[in-house]
DNA sequence: AAGAACTGCAACAGCATTGATGCAGTTCGA
DNA sequence: TCGAACTGCATCAATGCTGTTGCAGTTCTT
């Protein structure tokens, strides 16, 4: 049957969900159309089990969607963008989040319903991200003509063409050619 | 049955397949998982139609992979990348290609086989680009120390991300942001 | 240790989708 | 205009997925 609200799982039914979710990024990264028997497989449980749990299969998507979006929230918090200097802030931020969307890029590129609570988190996390660009223009490294929004979204791109094959590279020396390119793009340094 | 090479169709044929695969894109890009029956129904043809033309779903995935890719190559050529100068050059084909990956974003993006005619033209298409970047590269508009295949992915990325929700917008303003931040990144103008 | 929570397994009905086929009617091309 | 190509429609079998239920056995919690 399922359950959208989980309210204190006992121990080992708490371990089963995130084996589930786990198994749910992993398959459906690869194959996004796969069976909910595919899942129960790779995450070492039932089929049932997985029904008992999500109700249905847009439940499990969506349980997997906000699960992503709180550790990225996380990622991003960790980054400590209200008080550390903006481009302190934008590395670890940026290294935290390559991390976390390396090991959640199918669960956090889903499309979700626009009044779900993954989106409420990226909405969040977009507001967040904005207010460090905005740290980052006053102390002049960013044009004070500039878009913030459409650097927001030069900076998304950019962490997500570099998780594109290079899934394992060090996330520092990642987050550093991003920061680069976004500041700095392809120009001669004069 | 469906047929994988289509030689010379009646005119009414080559229609019936414009028709199904402009109509697989549509309906796929909104429903990745929609049936040949919705696809069917929005190309104005009855399902065994379909079938006819393609022997399996993946066969008119393929097909409809292979198509987009040609007219992606188009766009790139009809920008003339080896002789405009190069900022014309990425400016025109920058416009051309928002155009064509707006109308096939879902077709454009379709992971293919290692070995069908899409991944081809798309590694053909991949070098012309290096090429048009070299060129900018030896005329001192990119630096000389540049990896050129990080500055590719960077343009395909803010190409993609130029499109998400602006898929309407004019595309020359697109391109010349997408330029200026490809080569400029978002510092302050000296 | 006792009861509650949890799980695997087997089995079930319902459903949607796929791919095929035959046929009658139309549309094209030479 | 004549024949071939093409299409829609109705129908079919096969298949795989979903979601549910009952039960017996295990694991947690207190």
């Amino acid at each position: 049957m399922g359950e959208t609200a989980g309210r204190s799982l006992r121990a080992d039914a708490e371990r089963s969900v995130r084996a589930i979710l786990e198994a749910a990024e992993r398959v459906l990264a690869e194959e996004p159309g796969a069976s909910m028997e595919q899942i129960a497989a790779a995450a070492g449980v039932a089929r049932t089990t997985i029904h008992r749990r999500f109700a249905n299969r847009q439940a499990l998507i969506e349980a997997l969607a906000s699960s992503a979006a709180r550790r990225l929230a996380q990622a991003v918090d960790d980054g400590r963008p209200d008080t550390a200097p903006p481009l302190v802030a934008m590395h670890r931020i940026t290294a935290n989040v390559l991390q976390v969307k390396s090991a959640w890029a199918f669960a956090l590129e889903l499309p979700t319903d626009p009044d779900s609570e993954a989106v409420a988190l990226h909405q969040d996390i977009a507001r967040r991200c904005i207010t460090v660009l905005k740290r980052a223009q006053d102390d002049k490294l960013i044009d004070e003509a500039a878009d913030l929004d459409w650097v927001r979204r030069v900076y998304y791109a950019l962490i997500g063409e570099s998780l594109r094959g290079n899934a394992d590279a060090d996330p520092d020396a990642l987050a550093t050619r991003i920061i680069d390119t976004l500041l700095h793009g392809a120009r001669p340094r004069s």
